[in-house]
DNA sequence: TATAATAGTTAGTATTGCCTAACAAAGTAA
DNA sequence: TTACTTTGTTAGGCAATACTAACTATTATA
């Protein structure tokens, strides 16, 4: 059984090696790096590493640097699965403000059910990002790509279908609202005005035009996952 | 701030007082006994008496039986209406069994988040009874009466609306959700026939007649709450 | 390369929450 | 009322998780 304190820095080392931005590919981790990161002193860090070593959760050699193992990898990205689709639960269920779902999901995701992960992640449809626009890890831990194609980079006469936002202000969100469009939504693009790159689009035979701004929030791709 | 162990001593305290079967009216604990219903030796609960009694949620001296404290009934109120709460989420919501609900409820219960309870009562409707027809507290502690009144004991020719049921079975929903009556509904009696002791009932117009079982089993009231 | 700065480790301490063993108080029954 | 039983308390330990202080290894820099 991995304790609360032990999924905390699984999640840490997660993220400070793969996650955290900037971050181009697997980093290792050091000591010191992950006690800053969680706010905790190095020793007490290090007598953690060893329990998590003793059970086989990470790599670790005196005065090295930290990995994780299989198991560790699993386990960590079960816990960030779980606290992605809580935040998700909690924002689009339960109304709750972007700002506040952080704290509740960080309780939230040591709930220990496989049931119940799996009947949130069925009400919600099976997301593939959480408010925020980070990838949901499915079940097995797989990853899902995050979304870089803006609808700015569609060319003229080629259709999309919206996937996710890049900003998530409630300004945006209910402007999108009232243009009707939401994830899955199709546009076709008619014409992309040089002059103040605004696009000319369709949707559902009813045709509008969108800043660059608005086209530079709206992450598409050619078909729903 | 109250830790979890804390709040489970809470409220096996309000159980072992107030709640448990059999019990008509409050009636003071003892160590062991709340020791035994713990699973935890007298030694173990004795020490954190103290930490309770420091905290001022009970009163205890030594060799006496213990009492709640107001603040300490407040808090133990606030997990057991959070339990229930959780117990409806999971049976309604997720179509959690019946048997289910109990264990993920208990880790949920501890969730500290005003916020969320709020949001999911809310999202519940406000509910008086769990899913095992245990009433719930409302944010103030106050506990709904039980429902006791079935709607075998209306008389001819009088009105009432339901307010909770006794069997809750799938069937026994499924069969209400066709005759469309739940929560709410309001009923009026039509006739009683003595022969089989069905009753002839009138709702929104639409006249049928029911069971005696069926009867029995819905609970009613004058007015809802 | 010598030394200073940074990173990592060890030892000893505290708190929470649990245990066993030994003992004291209260309740019960011969 | 004495003796047995049940109940409650104290003392001493242990594991998990955190801390400070002191020490050692590694890395960076003059």
């Amino acid at each position: 059984m991995i304790s609360l304190t032990e999924e905390n820095y699984l999640k840490a080392l997660i993220y400070l090696s793969s996650l955290a931005p900037g971050i181009e590919e697997k980093k290792d981790v050091g000591t010191s790096e992950l006690a800053s990161y969680l706010k905790l002193k190095s020793s007490t860090v290090n007598e953690m590493l060893k329990r998590l070593k003793e059970k086989n959760l990470i790599n670790h050699e005196k005065y090295k640097k930290i990995t994780l193992t299989h198991s560790g990898e699993r386990n960590g990205l079960k816990i960030i699965r779980k606290h992605r689709l809580w935040e998700t639960f909690l924002f689009t269920k339960l109304d709750f403000d972007w700002i506040e779902i952080h704290e509740v999901a960080e309780q939230l995701e040591h709930i220990k059910s496989e049931k119940l992960v799996e009947k949130i992640d069925r009400l919600l449809g099976y997301p593939n990002f959480d408010p925020h626009g980070d990838p949901i890890p499915d079940k097995h831990g797989k990853i899902p790509q995050r979304i870089t194609k803006s609808l700015s980079a569609v060319n003229k006469g080629e259709k999309c279908i919206v996937l996710a936002v890049s900003d998530t202000s409630k300004d945006f969100l209910n402007y999108l609202e009232d243009l009707d469009i939401s994830i899955k939504t199709e546009i076709f693009v008619i014409d992309k005005i040089a002059f103040d790159q605004s696009i000319k689009i369709k949707i559902r035979q009813e045709q509008f035009s969108l800043s660059r701004k608005v086209a530079d929030n709206l992450l598409v791709g050619d078909k729903f996952n």
